[in-house]
DNA sequence: ACATAATCATGATGGCCATCATATAAAACT
DNA sequence: AGTTTTATATGATGGCCATCATGATTATGT
């Protein structure tokens, strides 16, 4: 049964919707192909029409998760404090496909790896304009060891089996964050 | 054909130690219960008279290489500087078992987690311990804030294909830790 | 309207892998 | 020394999963 051009292009963006969920929850391996065929409403075998493998799937994924990312808009502060929240941390397959897909991405191939690193730079480019501050090196630099400290404690506060120590470990980093930041940047939303 | 007692306890060891060599260079799925043996110079079937399962052994795994981390020691810049380099970002299976398995724990059972929840707050604690300054909860947060920094460093460094960018990645948080340090503790050995 | 081409469904297939059953042979205990 | 216990080797087994072959059905182009 043959659907419209459009309706296949639904089905396909379908398909990496709901691959860029399921990945995000429970990881690349656990997920099967028949998984993520069965949540886009479709049977397995269609796969192969979408997608010339698994593989090709992941990297696909990959891309879509990111390219949706906001990182910053308005509210600097707000979006920070939403990072480090304990939803955040108890919904990863809504949540920053960064926190929940870097630390998966070292065994898998080149082409999700290459996607990952774009959507990094992308990340850390927005991030370091929505800071103030002289110095633009500065401002990188500040981008990105901010945003290792917030996806290194959103991963932490993730393996943990103790709540508690999930939760301190967000709020601390969150907490830690507004001290140092202070003295260097003005922290008001410019993105 | 039976071996000694010593004998199997050693044995038992290896294939622990091949384990959380393997897991850290390829991820827990990756990694069949043939692969552990065979490094550890056993055939597969025997495995099963030393765990009773891969989950179990998984646990057994994430808590004896965490057992073996130092974190700190007598030169803390020195370890960070060791920590965030090119050389461990490129040799995880001889690294920090936080940075290669923290971003895989979500989907492994409660005992791993559990064991990574000890291995985590030991750590927290060392790291507290080797910063100087007046306030306990103001060096646990800084312990907190920066050592989710260092792991996330590693872990996005990890995560990209491109050199450029893990490089700058691992150079800009060094950076930026020595940066944001300065003014509020001093960086003077400890523990 | 017809012919063609293409999408998806159904149903294999082949490989891999965790786990187990049984055998073997050597240690441990008496 | 003999008996028992037990650690490992060998060799299934059963399930899962990525991928493919084929067929049914329907859009697309003329």
């Amino acid at each position: 049964m043959k659907v419209s051009r459009e309706q296949m292009a639904q089905n396909r963006q379908l398909i990496l919707d709901e691959a860029s969920r399921l990945f995000r929850e429970r990881g690349f391996d656990t997920v099967t192909v028949a998984d993520v065929m069965k949540a886009a409403g479709q049977t397995h075998g269609g796969f192969y029409g979408h997608f010339k493998s698994k593989d090709e799937l992941i990297a696909a994924a990959v891309t879509h998760s990111l390219s949706g990312e906001t990182s910053g808009g308005a509210d600097l502060q707000g979006w920070i404090d939403a990072y480090l929240s304990p939803l955040h941390r108890d919904h990863p397959e809504q949540g920053c496909p960064v926190a929940s897909l870097a630390g998966l991405l070292r065994q898998q191939g080149p082409e999700a790896r290459a996607a990952m690193s774009c959507g990094l730079e992308d990340q850390i480019e927005r991030f370091a304009r929505a800071l103030t501050g002289n110095d633009d090196a500065e401002r990188r630099r500040a981008a990105i060891g901010r945003w290792s400290a917030m996806v290194g404690a959103v991963i932490l506060a993730r393996a943990v089996d103790d709540t508690d120590l999930a939760d301190e470990i967000l709020r601390e980093t969150r907490e830690w964050l507004g001290a140092v930041s202070s003295p260097q940047t003005n922290e008001t939303a410019k993105v």
